[in-house]
DNA sequence: GTATGCTTCAAACGAGCGTTTGAATAGAAG
DNA sequence: CTTCTATTCAAACGCTCGTTTGAAGCATAC
């Protein structure tokens, strides 16, 4: 059956979420899926291609529809760098509710997995990301010109920390989430925060024009 | 000898930081350490327990030295969101570098243990926030009257955020640090961005005078 | 000398791991 | 019915894991 892929790519969703990847072995999974333990090596080969299964289908959809509102925004002329962010963060905010509802524990696993030092991770996270970061730094760069390349690829990655800690901390020291269900307001309470924290001007620029050491 | 025991931190220290905790064998650190398996047994107790003296060795003094800044600062009158950030991100900054020096993968593990779900982890790093939060949410509030408790406990999360997130990516896409040699210029150039970014208007509470839409 | 207490060691324990095998099963096609 | 292909299954493979054991080493105190 077809059924019985599909299960245990949603099990093994769940479990690596709660204990890790590591934390995780195939028995769980396939008694979680009510299948054996040899199905995997069936249906996807290894542990290592499940795993990539399961992270592809959450990662790939949000660059794609980064590019998609920023390619939006800008059929409209150059955009600001407001409308630069909610394209970034956006998908962010969407995905991050998506994936909360279908399984609170998974958000947070995603964000370690983006920072693990594995060849595997960095391969499969960090690719995906050069391109979008080329992108934004350039539409940014129109936006914001008073910055260096370096400074906004810098402070890009400022934005990153912060989104991936959305992911990693669905929940406050109070208890209360840090993202709730009223998507607009969730993107100007990030917005109201990280286009000032981009705008600024640049401290080694302002201070004296001439030193630029970098 | 004493010596043995010493070894065997540092010997875990480097290969958990390289591979993880779940990735690294007590025989591959006693190993490295030049030391029989039994002695992690002997000197440690538990793996789990080699861990925990790993981590507090490497946090406990991050957060005493944020609340010995903010002190000093408050000896001299209320201090402002610039003193406050200094203090937050100043001990930071100096561990971020101290770490690097002593072992280049060290801050990324620290980074990544920080966002662990486990229980042991959400005891060790939880509550040792859960002071410094306070601390510093109070005194944020002094500086910046028109903010809410609850906005200033959510933007300094977000400020962690960034800081996690140095402490987890080393190295720009560009593969330059995101933190260099120079303590001063990185203070500066994280002011720059956390100030404006703590300082702006709370969009929920925005009303009546000031139309800062950029 | 002997005794004491701390430390190291080789060896083994039981368990769990990812993966593989080869037979059993089912369903559609001829 | 038979044949074929796709899927499932119990069982085993070889290996590594964290932990434990009990003897051996080795100083210091008596």
């Amino acid at each position: 059956m077809a059924r019985t892929r599909e299960q245990i790519v949603d099990a093994a969703e769940i479990l690596f979420a709660k204990n890790g990847y590591k934390g995780t072995s195939l028995r769980q999974i396939t008694e979680h899926a009510g299948a054996n333990v040899a199905a995997v090596n069936y249906h996807f080969g290894t542990k290592e291609n499940l795993l990539i299964e399961i992270l592809d289908r959450v990662v790939v959809p949000i660059n794609a529809r980064r590019i998609q509102l920023l390619d939006d925004f800008e059929d409209q002329g150059a955009p600001n760098i407001r409308q630069v962010l909610e394209a970034f963060l956006l998908p962010d905010i969407h995905t991050l509710k998506e994936l909360r509802q279908r399984n609170p524990a998974l958000p947070r696993f995603v964000a370690r997995m983006y920072s693990e030092n594995s060849a595997l991770m960095q391969e499969i996270m960090g690719q995906q990301f050069e391109d979008i970061g080329h992108r934004f730094g350039k539409a940014i760069g129109t936006a914001l010109p008073h910055l260096t390349a370096e400074e906004i690829a810098w402070r890009l990655q400022c934005v990153v920390g912060i989104v991936i800690y959305l992911f990693a901390s669905v929940t406050l020291p109070g208890g209360s989430s840090m993202v709730g269900d009223n998507t607009d307001a969730d993107l100007e309470r990030l917005l109201a925060i990280t286009v000032p924290m981009m705008t600024a001007p640049d401290p080694r620029e302002v201070a004296s024009d001439s030193d630029s050491s970098i």
